[in-house]
DNA sequence: ATGAAAGCGCTAACAC
DNA sequence: GTGTTAGCGCTTTCAT
């Protein structure tokens, strides 16, 4: 075999199997029109023999089709939305596509290039974490032709798309009412903040428990941080949560505040390490509870009560529904695919 | 604004514009060949009121270049790959490459068939932390003219690649000084199968020390899993942990362990969770001491002492050193990039 | 069942 | 400085 193996066409390899272009294409390419198996055989021998690999280049060009989905979240870091791409990616391989996974990095310019890439790249799916307020360049996407799966977003227009998430108004009321039934009544929110919709759900939830309860609710109970800074080493969200915990520590005593809601569990691990630095010790003082159920939470100190959430689950449901719609050339949007969380109780919250 | 904005094509701008394809091509694609000014801005502005958007395919085709790097890691599990692929993603992107980043899932089946997919893509760069044991497909990569960086690898012809690795041997020893400091004599080893070069590595530098101090080491010490089973569920990784732990149980009592060597952090996760499952409290009947330092190891219970292993930095490195080969069209194969590891003293190891 | 030829969108000689 | 044209590797009519 000669030294650069990779630029063998199927013109060579009809040369070298006696053939026509057309037929070396036909049996090439998984063709279902009809070529003679003494040929098929001399083309398959053929092929091999040169080391022949298919230029996807060619083929994509040609039929304007191609085996990728794109996929775009906001960050590597955060274990829920790795549990997500593991979804995505069983569920596309499964149907011989290819997931070409990008994280924004929480920035809005470097996701509308990430987009862009897509649209040039001629990728006819795409499945996105959205961190933009923007919709325009998914509805760019849109406009190509292309099919999109948003994830927890806030786009409007829900009818263009199909919409996957987790339901975090169930889940924000069902965090509340655990903490309710164990005795807290008051209870602070902590976020990061409320421009995405699904936080904003999550808070709708623990109103609704409290409203249920009778449980007065002041915007003085929750606290965000007021911007998504950046934290380049380290977990941006656990900076985040060691910030909050640092605006929560002003009020607290005044507040007389028993626990703690935190907006995801990467969040709580920062709330919960600066408190245990500030001596404050959890959950005898203050209880917390978060969503997520990442694969570390239960290990630490203390193991966290949180509401699971199927991130896996959901990434596979929503890659099946996408590459279902791009096989059966037949768009499903509209579709709002929702997944449920679990209370998963562990010791981080206190009955009193 | 038509329906569908993407079939849109240089000859349609030049039309537009009233100049010639070569004349929109010389412009949109950013030559340096000279266009009048007036004609410049009369393409530009076609193009972007026809929502013009480059087909990268019929550059990609024609040019036989591409803007990509692919990427292969075992698994998005691993905290230690994530911040690999950070590393990584923004060194690519800083230089106008856009990673396309794969896991093999731990599967040699699947990453010869995501190699051979970037090999009919025609990618030309590839960074690759295999789990394969055989080099075959890296070298068909290789054969194809494509330049590759390779992560911890056991590939042997080291001269035909970029190679970038932790320098565990000098890890493994420094993790074993520690140990021995703090007065253990009786370490045990824990990992998966010593088929990758970089855990024979580590158990070199843990013997180096143990010999300089004088202290007899035996095959005894090291206690191993089997396979690289499947858990498809949870943390391959920390369930490779908590089998581990269970042999460590078998013999401890007997061999008087006072100390373990775990092979990385995740799996050090696994063992300290089964060990406080039966009871053994850490670090006062047993101490740990892992490699990595992930994210989590300073909040989990107890605080893993660890080695910090710079994986950004290395993923950040590697790729600039790719970047920059492809750019020069010179291979810079043969190098070696090592990084070093620091020891980080938190709370599961305790002086006897 | 087979092959010739057109053309996907682009770039790069080459002529002017 | 501008335009014409060949051709990257492939698929797919259209003849035969």
């Amino acid at each position: 075999m000669t030294n650069n193996t990779s630029n063998v066409t199927i013109g060579d390899v009809a040369k070298a199997a006696g053939t026509s272009i057309s037929t070396v294409s036909r049996v090439l390419s998984g063709s279902d029109y009809p070529v003679s198996a003494a040929k098929r055989e001399r083309v398959l021998q053929a092929a091999s023999s040169l080391g022949y690999e298919t230029n996807l280049l060619g083929r994509m060009l040609k039929t304007n089709t191609n085996p990728y989905v794109g996929v775009i979240i906001p960050s590597f870091q955060n274990p829920f939305y790795t549990q997500l791409i593991i979804g995505i990616e069983k569920e596309a391989m499964a149907n011989n596509y290819f997931p070409l996974i990008f994280s924004s990095q929480r920035s809005p310019a470097i996701e509308r290039s990430l987009i862009k890439n897509l649209i040039k790249s001629r990728v006819k799916g795409l499945m996105i974490s959205s961190i933009d307020d923007s919709p325009a360049a998914v509805d760019h996407f849109l406009s190509t032709g292309g099919r999109v799966c948003l994830f927890e977003s806030n786009y409007a227009e829900t009818e263009k798309v199909i919409n996957a998430k987790t339901d975090m108004l169930t889940a924000g009321r069902a965090a509340a009412e655990y903490l309710i039934s164990q005795g807290h009544r008051s209870i602070a929110f902590l976020s990061t903040p409320f421009n995405r919709a699904t936080r904003r759900m999550t808070l709708d939830g623990y109103k609704l428990a409290l409203a249920d309860k009778g449980i007065p609710f002041s915007d003085d109970d929750v606290i965000t941080v007021p911007y998504e800074f950046d934290a380049d080493s380290g977990l941006y969200e656990m900076e985040a949560g060691r910030k909050l915990a640092d605006r929560f520590l002003e009020v607290w005593r005044e507040r007389r505040f028993t626990a703690i809601m935190a907006i995801n569990d990467l969040i709580a691990y920062g709330i919960i390490q600066r408190l245990q630095e500030s001596g404050v010790s959890i959950p005898d003082q203050v209880s917390i509870i978060s969503f997520d159920n990442i694969p570390y939470s239960a290990l630490i100190n203390p193991p966290l009560t949180t509401m699971d959430m199927p991130a896996r689950l959901l990434g596979q449901r929503a890659c099946h529904i996408l590459v279902d719609s791009m096989a059966k050339d037949e768009d499903h949007n509209g579709i709002t695919l929702s997944v449920g969380a679990e209370l998963v109780v562990r010791s981080s919250v206190r009955t009193i």
